[in-house]
DNA sequence: ATCATCACG
DNA sequence: ACGTACGTGATGATT
């Protein structure tokens, strides 16, 4: 039989690390009720690692008792100088000894006894048996239990690594015996423990003294060899201070346990126990990792194989039927279709052949229900693929579940269904991830699709209930679930790229950059990686000797705006500007955008509809939201075209959305009045702030600054942050923004009024009851309550703008087929829609789309929508 | 996987 | 005294 393995863990020392470790973060972890759980979850990732790498038989956690222990009695200022721990600390204890008995580790303290002792005691009980013992701590004096066969792990800085203290490894850093440890910490003295030690010896004399003498018993008994010195009056004087502080360092080995090594068998977590802890603090990563999750340990669900031969089994119902188009891969437009369930309240349909779904017995069926789905988009892009149509969803879970709370970061079903205490196995736990990933047994899949059947028709109802509960059911009903059908129809049309186009600018970018990289090496004096920013800063700043403007925590900063300062410095910042600039556009958009180019000569971007944290889209495969449009950049635009001979590319856009949605929900008379009157908003802020009678006093650096600050209090204002932005100093931006807000004084109403909101309810909303949490409006963090208050201010304007601009898609989709234009809409980026269609219906697109656009929702101040075409994106400006 | 950088609104 | 503008995604380098 193997040898025993124990491991031995300091509880009370890696629980405090544990809080330590994440203090800064604390505020970022906590339960909906206020529950802190970050010394939690970082105690059971350590937990987690050692376990692992420790593969132990034998486990125990040992903690200390609370009151006196025996090293009080003897001396009354033990461990007196400590402050309370916090009780953002102490309300963890109770749960992570709660997570120690769901992991089935036994947690054990005594009476009058330190955790240490108790650790101790059973290290030298296991030595005693020949086992192998670990012992984890953070705290270096256990040291003085490494035996041949013990081995004490010590945290190092933060808790991830740990450092091996066996007798050799303190033999090589101390030149000691394991058992000398307490030698030293008798010499020296521990100022976190408040034991004394001898006055003046600090490590360093501590180390000498030992190797010459070898122990404080020693020392003492042969005093007479030191030299008289100061150091030797220090030692007499404290010799009683040197022996107490000793023996409070010493551990006790023979602790009155009323456990014993028997006791400590470790079998394995109780998972179920595991998970609902998990779920009650919260802890999603911790949810994600459990092994668990796997089909083969789920209670065995029911199915039936659907094949052509039993159609007719389909049941005819009025209830939801719960449905998925299964696909392993993220970009479903290209991703292999690996099978379908249909499911009832009864029975749950599965196959791997999708073909079945094209059936017309199949089609009519699917088109009589209502369906229930996980990611509307997904499956009616996928479906199409096949030629089929799902007129009928009615529920997307995903989509409701992101509307509760947007801040869940996870598009997997088993995680969705988790976070709604529905216990289904994740996505990743029955496909694998990575290289891994892959179709199952069929008995897995199947099994897997019809949890995911029943989750499906289970959670409806729940959401829905939540959803009303929230007053988002309209949000729901009306505005993402229909969106969602719109922004699937986009994606499926795409937009041409003419590849050529693209490659001929490519090919002028490529050889300019040639060009400046011959350049820039001739001035640097040598070759380099023109694209590492390491490489770059050491030329800059040691070879060029340019002055350091700022510094990233990696190295130094060469980022746009230090090379901005440094143009007049040295030749080479221009060079390398203009490198970047091109270096930018040929990677990644000529050979970015060539690469994700369809067969069909298209782009079809995936919008992401359950990501952003304010209710904006955004666009992946590739990001179509970020197509440059100034300066040299934008001729990337011309390579966008219709699909058709004699079409053009239509797009309108949004004036100042955002600044509007700002004058309407502030209530603010002034600037609701510029926008009535349609001055230029920003001229109207210069003339504002800067006490000016009339526009024409206005200089374009007025106005330029008055248009930063426009923008600054979108964002959530900041004196530093405006300063920065528009290079004045902190004392002038604070001056902007005091002007601005005497100028605009329910703007600044509105301010106070949302980070009141953010902490009296904990979360603020958009126009049309879009929700964000904020969690650390409360923090005692300056940085992230901070950033917690001007996400409060900054959210309902960005969030509504999107809301606005979401109805008008919506709208526009109909029109467009109302009204049988061929014309269709392509593209979304925030504040502007592009189309594409004949030529001959560009007036119509002209008069329709800013009607549609201005009037999707009515606010107390007009919405303006500005429109161009011509034959290429670059033209529809 | 994470960082620095830079493209967009 | 703290150290900040809001929301995104892709790339290449580096770990």
């Amino acid at each position: 039989m193997a040898q025993e393995k124990l491991l031995l863990i300091d509880g009370s020392s890696l629980a405090f690390r544990a809080f330590y470790a994440m203090y800064t973060q604390m505020d970022r972890f906590t339960t909906k009720d206020g529950l802190h759980t970050n010394a939690i979850m970082t105690f059971n990732s350590m937990l987690d690692n050692v376990v692992d790498q420790f593969k132990p038989d034998h486990i125990l956690v040992a903690f200390d008792k609370s009151g006196g222990t025996f090293r009080t009695k003897m001396f009354s200022d033990y461990k007196a100088q400590r402050d309370a721990a916090p009780s953002e600390f102490l309300e963890q204890l109770p749960y992570i000894h709660e997570l120690l008995d769901d992991h089935g580790i036994k947690h054990y303290a005594l009476q009058d006894y330190e955790a240490d002792d108790v650790i101790g005691t059973l290290a030298k009980a296991a030595d005693a048996r020949g086992w192998q013992t670990n012992i984890v701590t953070g705290d270096r004096d256990l040291t003085q239990l490494a035996t041949s066969s013990t081995t004490v792990q010590v945290t190092k800085k933060g808790v991830g690594d740990l450092e091996a203290y066996t007798p050799a490894h303190v033999a090589e850093k101390f030149e000691l015996e394991p058992k000398q440890i307490i030698d030293l910490k008798g010499l020296m003295g521990d100022t976190s423990d408040n034991y004394p030690g001898v006055t003046k010896v600090g490590e360093k004399t501590a180390l000498k003294l030992l190797h010459q003498f070898g122990s404080i018993e020693n020392l003492y008994a042969n005093i007479d060899e030191l030299k008289p010195s100061k150091m030797k009056e220090n030692l007499v004087n404290d010799q009683a201070n040197a022996e107490m502080s000793k023996t409070l360092a010493t551990i006790d080995q023979a602790a009155p346990l009323t456990i014993g090594l028997d006791d400590l068998a470790y079998t394995g977590p109780d998972l179920d126990a595991l998970r609902a802890l998990y779920t009650k603090l919260e802890m999603r990563q911790a949810l994600a990792h459990l092994p668990a999750a796997t089909a083969e340990k789920q209670a065995p669900v029911h199915f039936v194989v659907l094949t052509d031969a039993n159609l007719a089994q389909l049941p005819k119902t009025a209830d939801p039927v719960a449905f998925e188009l299964e696909m392993l891969e993220d970009n479903y437009h290209t991703a292999e279709q690996i099978g379908f369930f249909i499911g009832t309240t009864e029975e749950t349909f599965v196959s791997t052949d999708v073909t079945l779904l094209t059936l017309p017995k199949v089609q009519n069926w699917l088109g009589d229900h209502q369906l229930t789905v996980f990611d509307a988009k997904r499956n009616l892009v996928a479906a199409e693929r096949l030629g089929v149509n799902l007129p009928q969803i009615d529920f997307d879970l995903l989509l409701a579940s992101y509307l509760l709370n947007p801040d869940q970061n996870s598009n997997d079903f088993g995680q969705i269904a988790q976070d709604h205490d529905y216990n289904l196995p994740f996505d990743e736990a029955v496909y694998g991830k990575g290289a891994k990933r892959k179709v199952p047994d069929e008995e897995s899949l199947f099994g897997h699709f019809a949890r995911k059947a029943q989750a499906l028709l289970t959670l409806r109802p729940k959401l829905l209930d939540e959803l009303k509960a929230q007053d988002q059911l309209s949000l729901f009903t009306d505005m993402e679930l229909p969106l969602a059908k719109v922004l699937a129809r986009m994606e499926i049309t795409g937009i041409v790229l003419d590849s050529k186009t693209l490659q001929g600018l490519g090919d002028q970018w490529t050889s300019t950059m040639h060009v400046l990289e011959e350049k820039i090496y001739a001035e640097a004096g040598l070759k380099f990686n023109l694209n590492s920013p390491k490489q770059l800063g050491e030329v800059l700043f040691e070879k060029l000797q340019l002055p350091v403007i700022k510094k990233t925590k990696t190295g130094y900063s060469t980022s746009v705006d230090v090379l901005e300062q440094l143009r007049s410095a040295s030749p080479i910042v221009q060079d390398i500007l203009d490198y970047r600039t091109v270096a930018k556009l040929q990677s990644t958009y000529v050979a970015g955008l060539i690469k994700a180019v369809h067969p069909d000569h298209k782009i079809h971007t995936r919008y992401l509809q359950t990501l952003t944290q304010t209710g904006r889209l955004s666009s992946v495969d590739p990001n179509m939201q970020n197509i440059p449009a100034r300066d040299e950049g934008k001729q990337v635009r011309r390579a966008f075209v219709p699909a058709h001979e004699g079409w053009q590319i239509f797009s309108s856009d949004y004036s100042q959305i955002e600044l509007r949605v700002l004058a309407h929900i502030s209530g603010d008379k002034n600037m609701q009045e510029a926008f009535k009157e349609d001055r230029d908003i920003h001229a109207n802020t210069a003339m504002r702030i800067f006490h000016l009678d009339s526009p024409d006093e206005v200089t374009p650096d007025m106005r330029r600054q008055a248009k930063a600050t426009n923008f600054g209090i979108v964002y959530g204002i900041s004196d530093f942050g405006l300063a920065k932005n528009i290079g004045i100093t902190r004392k002038q931006a604070k001056a902007f923004i005091d002007g601005y807000f005497e100028q605009y004084p329910q703007v600044h109403d509105y301010m106070d009024e949302m980070v009141k909101v953010a902490r009296e309810q904990g979360y603020v909303e958009t126009l049309f009851h879009r929700r964000r949490y904020l969690n650390d409006i409360h923090s005692r963090n300056f940085n992230l309550r901070s950033f917690a208050e001007r996400t409060a201010m900054n959210t309902p304007i960005q969030g509504s703008a999107a809301d606005i601009i979401k109805v008008a898609m919506i709208r526009m989709q109909a029109m467009l087929e109302e009204n049988h234009l061929q014309s269709r809409m392509l593209l979304q980026v925030h504040d502007e829609l592009i189309f594409e269609g004949p030529e001959a219906e560009m007036a119509q697109l002209a008069a329709l789309v800013p009607k549609v656009m201005d009037s999707a929702v009515k606010l107390a101040v007009p919405l303006k929508v500005e429109s161009h075409w011509g034959k290429t994106w670059f033209d529809a400006k």
